[in-house]
DNA sequence: TCTGGGGTCCTAGGACCC
DNA sequence: TCTGGGGTCCTAGGACCC
């Protein structure tokens, strides 16, 4: 028999805040919206440009201010471009760690105003405010004094959206936006949702869109109007069953505190031109440094590496290779790099490679141990992992998955038992 | 609009196990 | 000896999001 045992945190907290109140009848989600953040923290930071179009990126542009989007800049569209349309935009380099300075100084301000927080990413989050009316205030109260705390606390403007649903939240911060605040009555919502463009549903993008357009479907509403086979049909049976429900409005997502994230990865634009071995493994080697380091400042170890290709004509390819343990050790995901870059090696002298990524999943926790315990049959399990307790010296061993019965010889748990991961892998 | 860098989720086939 | 059904893991690719 085996089984694995993770370490837990303290995640019966976190489950406790969350099930606290059971939202659904008063629009009590606000999604909240930092306004062109990168282009925003600059402005903050850089009185001279204030008022003017700014555009944050390196050859392509990553962020721009309200000004240039006025002018028809859009992301990603190369800065060449962009000052044609914006001669007078002021270019900048991105600065990543003063972004995420101000987006932890608002998340702080998130936690201060509901336990229930759920970041979405670096400048967007969903809040539960629902159950606080008679301690703090409405949603719309609320709302309001978060708006108000983020413009004088950090010095940005943000969006709210609030409704009932987290989609209709997300929606309506978008049609706010920028420094907005809309409520969705409860009452309204199909009158608000059903006019919008197909787009606006989560998870229609480009594909989606021609698809939905082929057939003459252009709003919400249209698609609403269709049985659920036929949007099935169209955009595939997970795709099809989510947009149809949120179609009609229905999402039953709740907001959760974010799950860990499940991959931690780089990438780099290349140059249109050959490169040669040597080059390539230089720039992988960056590559790889860049991301184990992230790993490690993050406590995290990962089993799966995964090569990201991109050749002259776009076309895209992906290898990947799962290790027997998790490592967030240099030396090890830069040898199973190598041996992905190999089996590429070919591909790449033909077809003009244009861009290298790599991304670790399979994400564990350094400090959590996944361990495998070989028993004999008959043995418990429950004194097994009470002995595994005692000789680790906690309490936070508690979970156990993956049972699989097999018969195999008795072997004594420590100190040598096979371990996904050994206790040396601690930062 | 010719394309950056960071992610998530889904699908599908094959290997393998019971 | 022949065979089915259910499940997990791995790999590759695609769509989408900010």
């Amino acid at each position: 028999m085996q089984t694995k045992l993770c370490r837990t945190a303290l995640e019966s907290t976190a489950i406790l805040c969350e099930h606290m109140f059971v939202p659904g009848r008063s629009a009590s989600i606000l999604h909240a919206d930092l306004d062109s953040f990168y282009a925003s923290v600059e402005q903050r930071d850089s009185p001279q440009l204030r008022g003017k179009p700014v555009l944050v990126g390196r050859g392509v542009v990553t962020a721009a201010s309200y000004e240039a989007k006025a002018r028809g800049v859009r992301t990603p569209m190369n800065c060449g471009a962009a000052l044609k349309l914006c001669p007078d935009a002021i270019v900048v380099d991105p600065r990543m760690e003063a972004y995420s300075e101000a987006s932890s100084d608002v998340f702080d301000i998130f936690e201060d105003t509901t336990p229930s927080v759920e970041g979405l990413s670096i400048d967007e989050a969903f809040l539960e405010v629902g159950g606080l009316e008679r301690l703090v205030g409405t949603p719309l109260s609320i709302a309001t004094t978060l708006r108000s705390r983020v413009a004088a606390e950090v010095g940005l403007n943000i969006t709210v959206g609030i409704a009932r649903t987290k989609f209709l939240a997300k929606v309506a911060s978008g049609v706010a936006k920028p420094d907005g605040l809309l409520l969705v009555d409860p009452e309204k919502e199909l009158d608000f949702l059903h006019p919008l463009p197909v787009q606006k549903l989560w998870g229609v993008g480009k594909v989606t869109t021609a698809k939905l357009q082929d057939r003459g479907l252009y709003t919400v509403g249209d698609v609403a109007a269709l049985p659920l086979e036929t949007v099935v049909a169209v955009a595939g049976t997970a795709a099809g069953h989510k947009l149809h429900a949120l179609a009609h409005n229905r999402d039953h997502r709740q907001v959760e505190r974010r799950k860990r994230r499940s991959s931690i990865g780089s990438q780099r634009a290349l140059e249109r031109r050959p490169k040669d071995r040597t080059e390539l493994n230089g720039i992988l080697g960056d590559i790889v440094d860049r991301v184990t380091h992230r790993m490690r400042l993050s406590n995290r170890v990962g089993r799966t590496v995964v090569l990201r290709f991109r050749f002259d004509d776009f076309s895209r390819a992906t290898r990947s290779v799962t290790l027997p343990t998790a490592t967030s050790q240099t030396p090890d995901i830069l040898n199973a790099c190598h041996s992905l870059l190999q089996t590429m090696e070919t591909t790449i002298r033909n077809e003009g490679l244009t861009l290298l990524g790599l991304s670790v999943t399979n994400l564990a926790d350094s400090d959590e141990m996944q361990l495998s315990l070989p028993f004999a049959d008959g043995t418990n399990l429950d004194a097994a992992i009470d002995d595994v307790r005692a000789r680790f010296g906690t309490a936070s061993i508690g979970r156990a998955t993956n049972v699989n019965r097999q018969l195999g010889p008795t072997v004594p748990i420590l100190p040598d038992w096979p371990s996904k991961k050994s206790v040396e892998d601690k930062p």
